[in-house]
DNA sequence: GCGCTATGATTGATCGGCTC
DNA sequence: GGAGCCGATCAATCATAGCG
C-alpha cells in the first residue's frame, strides 16, 4: 500500500481537479479471465446480453464474462445445494458450464458475499407498481 | 414465472434517488476528505444513520462517487468547487462539523 | 411524451491480508 | 511458496429518476 502520496494534502483552494491524490490514480490491472483451457471464447466480442440464446458470451481477450441465463441458474442451483465447492465438483461445473475453474471459484465467493450481505440487510420488496 | 420473478428480483428497477439533505452529507464527507475518500465501517455507519439510508447504500455511493469523480478530472468540477470553497469558508470559521482529513492515510 | 444526463444498484474480477 | 477465502473496491453496465 502506498504511503502518503507524492503530492500529498492540502488541495488548492480552487479544485479545479488536478491536485490528484493516490487514490485518484488507482488503475487495476484488466481483468485475465478470459482464455483458459476450460473455456473457449465462441463469440468474438460481440455480445448478446443476457441473451435467453445458450452460449457465453465472453468479451473476446481480457474485460468482463457476461454469464448466461442458463449459466448462472445452474451456479445459484449449486450454491443452494452447498456454498461451498470441492475442488472435484468445481472442475465438473466449470466443464459442465464451459466456464474456467477461476471463474467458478470467483462467482461462489462473490454469491457467498452477497448472501451475507442479504443477511445484514434483508430486501425489503415492496411490490407496488408493476 | 421465473422471467417475472427475475424481472421483479431485479431491485435497481425500483430506485429512489437519495434525499436532497443525504446527499449533502455524503458529498460534504467525501470533499472533507478528498485526500482518502474512504469512510471506515465506523463512519459508514454513522453516514448511513445521519442520511437515513444502509451502510451498503453507503458504500455504494462512495464507489460510485470516487469512480466517477476520476472520470471527471480534468473537466470542470464545478460540484468539487462549490465544495471546496463551502470547507474553506467552515476552516475559516472554525466550524467543527466535519473533521477534515488531517492524516495522509493511505489506499 | 421524448431524449439525454444523473445516479443508485449489481456484479465479474482485482487487491491485500490471512489461514492452512 | 501456494491455493482459497474474506472484505473492500474497481469498473463497466443496467435501469430508472429527473430535467429541459
Amino acid at each position: 500500500h502506498l504511503e502518503q502520496s507524492s503530492i500529498d494534502e492540502k488541495p488548492l483552494s480552487i479544485v479545479t481537479s488536478e491536485a490528484k491524490y493516490k487514490w485518484m490514480q488507482i488503475k487495476r490491472t484488466p481483468a485475465k479471465t478470459a482464455g483458459k483451457p476450460t473455456d473457449y471464447n465462441y463469440n468474438n466480442g460481440t455480445s448478446l446480453v443476457n441473451g435467453s440464446s445458450s452460449n457465453s458470451l465472453i468479451n473476446n481477450n481480457a474485460g468482463r464474462t457476461n454469464f448466461t441465463n442458463k449459466q448462472l441458474t445452474e451456479l445459484e442451483k449449486e450454491f443452494h445445494f452447498s456454498r461451498y465447492l470441492t475442488r472435484a465438483r468445481r472442475i465438473e461445473i466449470a466443464a459442465s458450464l464451459q466456464l474456467n475453474e477461476t471463474q467458478v471459484k470467483i462467482w461462489f465467493q462473490n454469491r457467498r458475499m452477497k448472501a451475507k450481505k442479504r443477511q445484514r440487510e434483508p430486501d425489503i420488496l415492496t411490490f407496488d407498481s408493476m | 414465472v421465473m422471467i417475472l420473478r427475475s424481472r421483479f428480483l431485479d431491485a435497481r428497477r425500483k430506485r429512489r434517488n437519495f434525499s436532497k439533505t443525504a446527499t449533502e452529507v455524503l458529498n460534504e464527507y467525501f470533499y472533507s476528505h478528498l485526500s482518502n475518500p474512504y469512510p471506515s465501517e465506523e463512519a459508514k455507519e454513522e453516514l448511513a444513520r445521519k442520511c437515513g439510508i444502509s451502510v451498503s447504500q453507503v458504500s455504494n455511493w462512495f464507489g460510485n462517487k470516487r469512480i466517477r469523480y476520476k472520470k471527471n478530472i480534468g473537466k470542470a468540477q464545478e460540484e468539487a468547487n462549490l465544495y471546496a470553497s463551502k470547507l474553506a469558508n467552515q476552516a475559516a470559521q472554525g466550524v467543527c462539523g466535519i473533521r477534515r482529513d488531517s492524516d495522509s492515510s493511505q489506499q
